[in-house]
DNA sequence: GCGATTCTCTTGAATGTTCAACTAATTTGC
DNA sequence: GCAAATTAGTTGAACATTCAAGAGAATCGC
């Protein structure tokens, strides 16, 4: 309230204050409907799985913790936590850099490989179901739109 | 992959897959910004100032936790354990229901709504810098309608 | 070269969320 | 009326994430 009584300051208008309540709704539901179905069907988080995602398109199956931590959104900390859960399944193995020491590689391995490649059909079709079978193809192209807007800078 | 030999499966299409994948980056960095922004300047993660800002739009700043909850997309246990915390903090005071033995309501202290009118205009800044601002008038109108269809059902 | 800085990653504590089990109150069916 | 089912909400344990602090390795500046 202070900090807005004397400075220029944008609210939302009916807009926006629309939009945003329905995203915020959307997405909250589509995330939870996303680590529900995970957890029931494969016992990860939505989180884990997107680790073993990532992984096993990248060379060899391998990243570095930091470029994987960048590609998921993550923190260092949090990625550093996931994986060490992950390796203690065996999913994913950790080595070292070979020229520089500071570095280690997250290494999916044929057991994580395997989990992922059981877990993928249904959570595939979680999203299609929660998301694309509810988005005409124009919306879907708005989304990926709207999405890359937002992630400017 | 072999849940998927035999069954007719329907996988994402390019655009979908590329929609899908900017989506979860955006939408992970909005939500980091959102809870990052309000625990610096507010000390409280985005899911309580959402708690506060739906009582304060309630009539007498107070809702039946079923309803909070089901307004909040939240567990009810979720919801439970957070407003324990609110009422530690004296933001938020519980009533009892007069004819339902089993309804509780959440209500908005003075406390609490002071701290939420301080908190609302860091916050909505926030929002139109990470969000609005970088939206066409046209690109929000299609945001609430792909978050609208996204809650079909 | 070598101290200071930066980079990569980890750690432990604090916090928030989920899940299953539970209590208590109300409603339903007969 | 009353047993069974439903509804509202809580609880504690397990788990995930954040945050601040820090260890170890490479790089920068001079």
């Amino acid at each position: 309230m202070s900090a807005q009584k004397n400075e220029s300051f944008r609210w939302l208008n009916d807009e926006e204050q629309a939009a945003w309540r329905a995203y915020l709704t959307a997405s909250a539901r589509l995330q939870q409907q996303l680590d529900r179905d995970l957890q029931q069907n494969s016992g990860m988080p939505h989180a884990y799985y997107m680790i073993l995602a990532m992984l096993s398109e990248a060379p060899d199956r391998g990243m570095r913790m930091t470029d994987l931590a960048e590609l998921l959104s993550s923190s260092p900390s949090r990625l550093s936590h996931a994986i060490r859960k992950l390796v203690e399944l065996d999913w994913i193995r950790k080595d070292a850099d070979a020229d520089d020491g500071r570095v280690t590689w997250a290494c999916l391995t044929d057991e994580g490989m395997r989990v992922l490649v059981e877990a993928a059909p249904g959570h595939v079709t979680t999203v299609v179901e929660s998301l694309f079978d509810r988005l005409t193809p124009t919306q879907v192209a708005q989304l990926r739109e709207i999405s890359t807007a937002m992630l400017q800078d």
